[in-house]
DNA sequence: CTGAAAGCGCTTACAG
DNA sequence: CTGAAAGCGCTTACAG
């Protein structure tokens, strides 16, 4: 090599005197070999750092070793920290098996970007960060019948997806303030079109049911925002709720000083507790109740079962089963 | 094409009965055609939904049409709403252009993902999302060669980048706060091998030193976390602070439930700004005083330029001058 | 204006 | 165990 840089496979067979055949063989583990041959191949190749060219790789494999991950492209989202530790997670599992993680950004009507890396052939598979109903994004997936795995639940039964226990974790945290003797609860839920959102409500309904409490006596007020959160705050109070349940740590995080301005004292007045917390509740006084999940096995469970898919194995929709219910002052 | 998928550009030029080339040409725009026969393919290729192969191109340009970018692998990171942002803008630019954006997440000492990405020929070019003190992640791109560009600024000359207006916006805000006759300042900071806390460290202190306070004097905390904010908070209290700047909204919403807790009004006993806030801060009540960049253009603008280093035009490194200071009740 | 052919850098079925 | 050659699907210099 002459201290030159090692450009290609072909440089290394030359100067090896061996075949091109036979270092690609080397590197890939595939094909016989003595063990000899591989050795001298191996250790050139790591005397010269040479890495071959995954672009020619992946035009001879007819694969690119690219997974899509598509995340929500709003400017302002919610949940960043849940999607941020998700793609971690992702991208942890892909690394280990040698995938790259090519994101792009949900533009909501607009599928040009998730359509421009499936038709260019530029993945092998797509993992979608979050799952709604009439998803755009998951008709593409559908339509083009390219290996994918949904982050969250999904009605269609050919959709492979992975998901928290929501609904069951969501319906034990109910119960067990249920249990502690409140009667009247309300949840304050975020955007119903989320199915997060919705196995949230199931599980808080269901624990209702459970107890005797009927659902529709409950008071449940999805679509929360910044700008709704007082009424609804207020509301709550009105119907007389000891305890007020969020779906997640935003609108937790809506409501505290909504209750704080109203001179409502926590947890004397009222308990409140969240069903989701990332970051957002960390440092609240007093501390809130909450459900953790871990977002970051989420994450690698999702790219688990792409590459499952892609690689022939076996491959199955999962809930991860774990999840923890921190109970804190908000609910004392 | 009797109704069967058109796969490569040879099935399109068999159906109409051209060469290759000459659908190559017609989609690349690139080399004489009669305009007749370049609508003859373009539509064709459009009734059919034919898009050329990706890996392909790539190999053929020896170019890959993909940006790398490195995010942040911790965890939990404090500053997730920013990366998003910040990715949002980088990733509209590529698809304006057709690059698409190969994500990889920073893991500290290891490089190896990097690594990968850059001698697999998987990128054309590298965007790091935070910079940093004797960053492994830079050295590697500095090594390689691999044209980058750094969101934040850095020493190294001959690496770019494009910046907030940190130093002066902070210096703004500190000489505004101080007009109006504060004279005990007390700065609490991140990290200090960010490159953006030091920045902003130096704006505040310069205005203090324009106002005759000299910077000696006044308070300066960095590299709080939250396990060390509660002291910082009491030993600020103690030296006379009448006003705590943070520097970002992370910091100043670890600080405000220990303001609260110790009894401090604010802004009556104390006043309190950020140096940055995305959305930490948007429903904290009394409502506080920050300055607000727009990361989605910060992104866009590292894009745009390391396209323009891709494509041979002429590249700068720069400030984005733009900024907001939103005044609230904080500082009143 | 249009096309045949070489080339991008790998992989692998086939032959030896 | 090893290699020559075809092939992956594009691009483009060269020739006509």
């Amino acid at each position: 090599m002459n201290g030159k840089q090692v450009y290609t496979i072909e440089d290394v067979a030359r100067a090896l005197g061996v075949s091109k055949t036979t270092v690609s063989r080397a590197i890939s583990g595939k094909g016989r070999l003595s063990a000899e041959t591989r050795r001298r191949v191996l250790d050139f190749i790591e005397a010269h750092n040479f890495r071959p060219n995954a672009v020619a790789r992946s035009l001879a494999h007819s694969r690119t070793f690219n997974l899509g991950l598509v995340l929500p492209g709003e400017e302002q989202d919610i949940d960043v920290a849940f999607f941020h530790a998700c793609m971690l997670g992702v991208s942890q599992v892909a690394s280990e098996h040698d995938y790259d993680v090519l994101a792009v950004m949900d533009g909501g009507e607009s599928t040009r970007q998730i359509e421009r890396i499936i038709d260019n052939h530029k993945v092998d598979g797509v993992i979608v960060a979050r799952s709604t109903d009439h998803s755009p994004v998951q008709s593409i997936l559908r339509q083009r019948k390219i290996p994918s795995v949904i982050v969250g639940c999904t009605q269609d039964p050919d959709m492979l997806y992975v998901d928290n226990r929501n609904q069951e974790a969501c319906r034990d945290l109910t119960a067990l303030l249920i249990s502690r003797g409140m009667r009247r609860l309300a949840l304050l839920g975020g955007d119903e079109s989320y199915t997060v959102n919705r196995s949230r409500r199931q599980g808080f309904l269901e624990a209702c049911r459970q107890a005797g409490l009927p659902g529709e006596e409950q008071l449940v007020i999805m679509n929360i925002d910044s700008a709704k959160v007082a009424s609804a705050v207020a509301r709550s109070l009105e119907q007389g709720a000891e305890c007020i349940l969020c779906t997640d740590d935003y609108i937790c995080n809506l409501a505290l000083p909504q209750l704080r301005e109203l001179g409502v004292r926590i947890p004397e007045d009222v308990k409140v507790a969240s069903f989701y917390d990332n970051t957002l509740l960390e440092h609240v006084l007093p501390s809130v109740t909450s459900l953790r999940f871990d977002a970051v096995e989420l994450g690698r469970a999702a790219c688990r079962e792409l590459l499952n898919l892609l690689e022939g194995r076996e491959a199955h929709s999962r809930v991860l089963p774990a999840y923890q219910m921190v109970l804190r002052d908000s609910t004392k």
